[in-house]
DNA sequence: CCGTATCCCTTAGGATACTG
DNA sequence: CAGTATCCTAAGGGATACGG
């Protein structure tokens, strides 16, 4: 279970999958999309949602090479999940921000 | 969206949810439930599900004190969503350790 | 019983520089 | 283009001790 839910604590876990649900796309396409990623976090992602096997990686061997990333059968059955999670989010955002100032504002921490 | 998966990400947020949902809890219960906890890591992780309007406290002020925690409707709302993805992550557990260890054996890490 | 306060270690992840 | 390698800091969270 947390060996799952691990994946949706990091940081671009859930945009990358949101990225490649449009279908696939070259590591460069995905880099572009998801402002603010560093090489480093956008390789690392990738590595980790390939070790799980929710994300194929097919390389052309051309120069310079062409990489290019897609969701499984099981990423495409994970990303769906994971979206009826962000939507439930989206919709009770206001909520959440609401309790939170109210929160803080009884709990005054200067 | 974030704010709200970031929870996630939080080692006992899912556990502590889980454990609420079977309905209203001391402290000392969730605690004791929730194997490999420290008191530390209990306080903080109610605290942050109160601050974001998941969980209600109600304290009955007797000597020693005791402090009952229950999911609010958001709460149980954001739960149930979560139970779903824990579900997800049950049935495809054996899936993602193969495609580990499939990984793993191909990008021989010594 | 229900916390808070400290200390400390491990990990996530950003910035930057370098390669086939 | 698609990565690795290194360095560095900030945050998560465990252990322990103390308090109303």
């Amino acid at each position: 279970m947390r060996l799952i839910l691990d994946r949706l604590g990091e940081r671009w876990t859930v945009t990358t999958l949101a990225e490649l649900s449009n279908g696939p796309k070259r590591y460069r396409e995905i880099e572009r999309a998801l402002v603010g990623i560093s090489q480093r976090m956008m390789t690392l992602t990738l590595r980790r949602l390939e070790r799980d096997g929710y994300v194929l990686r097919h390389v052309e061997p051309t120069v310079p090479p062409s990489v290019t990333y897609e969701l499984s059968d099981l990423g495409y059955s994970f990303s769906t999940q994971v979206a009826l999670l962000v939507t439930w989010s989206r919709e009770h955002k206001s909520k959440l921000e609401l309790a939170r100032s109210t929160f803080d504002s009884k709990h005054d921490q200067s």
